[in-house]
RNA sequence: GGGCGCUUAGCUCAGUUGGUUAGAGCGCUGCCUUCACACGGCAGAGGUCGUGGGUUCGAGUCCCGCAGCGCCCA
């Protein structure tokens, strides 16, 4: 898949006169993609391709500099492997399903989905969004989302090509496109008959704005104020009352129990009796369970079914009735007491309260059900004020609502073990991000929500029979052969019936929700690998090389992708994942859009360059929340200009003469140079192996500037001589195998600049060819070490020495004298015409003796003689 | 509450099996218009390595405690 450095003939080197880093990224673009540089070849084994799980962003409009820090670190791990020889499947994929679009859709367009209203083939957005939104179809809803990405998509694609980032463009795919949904909806196929998903009526996290089910993976605790209500309970047995605090007073017309820890000492004696509730009075049991706090409140608590997660734990480890209020409006529904499952001993009482309640939302209920509490006297003292942890959707405004609904799971509480093994066998990169995964999973404490009540995503693959009776057989839905895939409910129609019966008694109806996101860019590696749509490849990329991802999704991304994996292959999607940091803002604060501080990446590198950019990029330690950084993007392009200088200047020091082989390094400097260079080649292919970027680049780069600064300055006269004398032979071969060797090493990173001077002189592009080798920088001379490192501290003397008397670099040495070890003298005299080559040295005088150095200057009057 | 990471020069950070006077870049100061590079070069100043113990001939590096910052989980 590469090929050997091969130097053009000396008649085709050329150099510009003035070389420029601005304009490559145009220019390369357009070279690259002409020459299919990157292309999957796809027809090699599978140890002879490395494959990457590239995130496929949502294209959002609007760019973030966080889009480019990522995706060049994969990148310079992809360039790696590329010149390492490996075929390398880099795709790039759109994660534009989701609510993050639909709501943008909204804003941009005005219009609303109704699912109940037919396709209209003519509908065209208005130019300007209405103020009051337009209900239009599904499918029409859903025309306007994949409209409005479709664009946002070439924004994208625009940018990760002009930071050159080295995809396969012929690779990309779209987690809606036709292949993500062929391939979600068999997982999901191939889940439902193992039994690994299965519908259930359950206790669902709800966001009543966004009026859909959300996951565990989705919540995030927010600090709120809020009040403990101390509320008095009649014992049934009329002996007194228990007092219970609780945050959510309105919640108390769902009472089911009363909790205390089984060891708190003030309860032991209630345990197992009765309670009953004021104002609507429903005679509960006062149960134990060790999740109640006793520290928390008066140490009693009332359970509802269902005010938080761990009401839904009480209720289902507890076997307590379900008396759910709140309905998928966010509002208190209508209830009779003292029928089915709300009993209540006083049911006139109970329902004429309950009257002042239903329709309103919890906040509004809560100043009802205050009121209601004082009158009855039940509430004891005032309110107290805290604050506490509130749930809400991660990306919501109002708190969470436990709803009662028929949602599709899948599995993964009963594969905890499973999971953490896997976990255990992944490599995570840097390693301690494994424990992120680990303590998800063990805090797993429900089955994974899949349904999402929303539009713009892939529908179930499932309808439902309806009965005679006009009931939906939800245990008994219809499916679709595997060979049918992918298909829309909504408007195919299961076997054995047509589309006259949907909707009707005895017909079927679709399932109506969507495929969470997260459902199926778990499936990332089948979508892009295609899956049984195209097995050869998937047999040649899967079990992936490399999941490169943010830390933030590793709850979410990482644990659903291991997930899929394990439960369709039983094995790991991937043997590594490459965790970046976040972006931070200049004062080390997070990026986000409330804040205002978020970062454009074109503009920077319309500034400093793709590579300058790339370098603050590629920087960034792994896992490492990094600070944007500009003083970090000029270091970069100086070091960007500075390869094209020292590249322009040591190609013309091998101007008109065939390249010497590595074999004719002779002199002692040159050698040791080599060993250092080695040495650098392997610790930087040993950092790579450990997708440890960061610390390849670090250390080339820092090479590279003492190379420039000593080496060359050292060696520049002796290139310049005659070309079959063996120390210019030496100089020239020395010079050309670092430069070519430093070249390649920094190809991964500055992938324009490298190829711009590696054209200059080699045939081909660097990123094509071979990554360095050991093998390739050993000449047959022994190796050396010492004379680089001791001639180098020397010149920095002179040099000093000259600064010190404030003359130019200039100026002539009448006489250096160095009195040293015997080793030291004898390193110095092994390349002491180099070294009064670089110090401009007229007579160097060597004894062995105390370390001293004398360095004697011509005088400012000699020099104007000269 | 459990866990993880960080704390080294004014700033951003290297420092990978513990080993000679602790490194880089930026910034700062000075000098050099040098024949690849002024979008440059050379040099200089600047640090009790958060803190308290311990192990060791020797600790920025290993162990224990503490503090601050950030994060994950409950």
């Amino acid at each position: 898949m590469n090929s050997r450095p091969t130097p053009l003939p000396h008649e085709a080197r050329s150099t510009p006169a003035k070389p420029s880093i601005d304009g490559l990224e145009a220019k390369f673009a357009a070279t690259w993609a002409q020459e299919n540089l990157y292309r999957f070849h796809g027809d090699r084994s599978r140890s002879e391709v490395f494959s990457i799980d590239t995130p496929p962003p949502t294209a959002s409009g609007s760019l973030h500099i966080g889009h480019v820090f990522s995706y060049t670190h994969t990148d310079a791990i992809a360039r790696y492997q590329r010149m390492q020889g490996k075929d390398v499947f880099y795709p790039m994929g759109w994660d534009d399903n989701g609510l993050p679009t639909e709501r943008r859709v909204e804003n941009y367009y005005g219009v609303r989905c109704d699912p109940s209203l037919p396709y209209d083939p003519d509908f065209k957005p208005p130019a300007e969004a209405p103020k009051e939104r337009i209900a239009i179809s599904r499918p029409n809803f859903v025309e306007l989302c994949i409209a409005l990405t479709t664009e946002d998509e070439k924004i994208f694609k625009h940018l990760f090509t002009t930071l050159g980032l080295s995809v396969d463009w012929n690779l990309e795919y779209a987690t809606v496109g036709e292949v993500a949904q062929r391939v979600s909806q068999r997982a999901f196929l191939r889940g439902l008959s193992r039994g690994e998903i299965y519908s259930h009526v359950a206790p669902t996290l709800w966001d009543v704005d966004f009026r859909t089910a959300v996951s565990q993976a989705e919540l995030e605790d927010r600090e709120r104020p809020g009040a403990y209500h101390r509320v008095a309970f009649a014992k049934a047995d009329g002996t007194g009352s228990v007092e219970i605090e609780t945050t959510r007073p309105e919640l108390l017309c769902s009472c089911v129990a009363l909790v205390a820890h089984p060891d708190d000492e003030r309860y032991q004696s209630l345990f197992g009796s009765h309670v009953i509730s004021p104002v609507f009075g429903v005679e509960v049991p006062v149960v134990a369970h060790e999740l109640a706090d006793p520290e928390k409140g008066s140490g009693i608590a009332m359970i509802c079914t269902f005010g938080d997660t761990t009401d839904v734990v009480w209720w289902r480890e507890l076997n307590l009735p379900t008396r759910t209020l709140i309905a998928r409006d966010g509002r208190f529904e209508a209830v009779t007491f003292g029928e089915g499952d709300f009993p209540s001993t006083n049911p006139d009482a109970a329902n004429k309260a309950y009257q002042s309640i239903v329709g309103k939302n919890p906040k509004q209920a809560q100043a009802v059900m205050v009121d209601l509490l004082t009158t009855s006297g039940a509430l004891i003292g005032e309110p107290r004020a805290i604050t506490h942890p509130v749930k809400y959707y991660e990306k919501g405004d109002r708190p969470l609502e436990i709803v009662t609904s028929r949602q599709w799971f899948i599995a993964t509480t009963s594969l905890r073990e499973q999971l953490l093994k896997a976990a255990g066998e992944l490599r995570f990169h840097p390693a301690y991000m494994s424990h992120r995964l680990v303590s998800w999973v063990e805090g797993l404490n429900g089955d994974w929500n899949i349904s999402r009540q929303r539009f713009f995503g892939i529908p179930f693959p499932v309808w439902y029979p309806i009965d005679a009776d006009g009931l939906v057989a939800y245990d008994q839905p219809l499916i679709p052969s595997e060979d049918q895939l992918p298909i829309d409910p909504s408007t195919d129609v299961p076997l054995g019936y047509d589309e006259a019966q949907r909707g009707q008694t005895g017909g079927f109806m679709a399932d109506p929700d969507v495929l969470d996101t997260w459902a199926t860019s778990s499936l990332t590696p089948q979508i892009a690998g295609q899956w049984e749509d195209n097995p050869e490849r998937f047999a040649r990329v899967f079990p992936m090389d490399m999941r490169p991802q943010g830390h933030d999704i590793i709850r979410t991304w990482l644990f659903s992708t291991v997930v899929r994996a394990e439960l369709e292959f039983g094995s790991l999607p991937w043997s590594d994942a490459a965790i970046s940091g976040w972006i931070l803002d200049p004062d080390r604060k997070k990026m986000s859009k409330s804040k205002g501080n978020v970062v454009t990446p074109l503009p920077l590198i319309e500034t400093h360059s793709a590579d300058a950019v790339r370098y603050w990029a590629a920087s960034g330690r792994p896992g490492t929340d990094t600070a944007i950084d500009e003083s970090q993007m000029k270091v970069g392009r100086r070091l960007a200009i500075k390869i094209l200088n020292a590249s322009k200047f040591v190609i013309g020091r091998l101007e008109g003469h065939a390249i010497p082989e590595i074999d004719a390094v002779t002199a002692p400097i040159d050698l040791d140079l080599l060993g250092q260079l080695r040495e650098l080649v392997a610790e930087a292919t040993e950092a790579f192996e450990a997708f440890d970027y960061a610390r390849a680049l670090e250390r080339t780069e820092s090479f590279f500037w003492k190379f420039c600064d000593d080496y060359v300055e050292l060696v520049k006269v002796r290139a310049y001589g005659d070309p079959s004398d063996n120390a210019t032979r030496s100089a020239r071969a020395s010079l050309a195998a670092t430069l070519s060797t430093l070249q390649r090493l920094f190809a991964p990173f500055l992938p324009f600049t490298t190829d711009e001077v590696w054209r200059w002189w080699q045939t081909g592009s660097v990123h094509t060819t071979a990554w360095p080798t050991v093998q390739e920088l050993s000449p047959a001379a022994e190796t050396i070490e010492g004379i680089y490192e001791t001639v180098s501290n020397v010149l920095a003397v002179v040099r000093r020495e000259k600064t010190a008397t404030k003359r130019s670099m200039r100026t002539v040495v009448t006489s250096l004298i160095v009195s040293d070890t015997e080793e030291r003298i004898s390193e110095i005299k092994a390349a002491s015409s180099d070294l009064c080559d670089a110090g401009g040295v007229r007579d160097l005088v060597l004894s062995v003796g105390d370390p001293g150095i004398t360095v004697i200057l011509e005088s400012e009057d000699e020099q104007a003689r000269d």
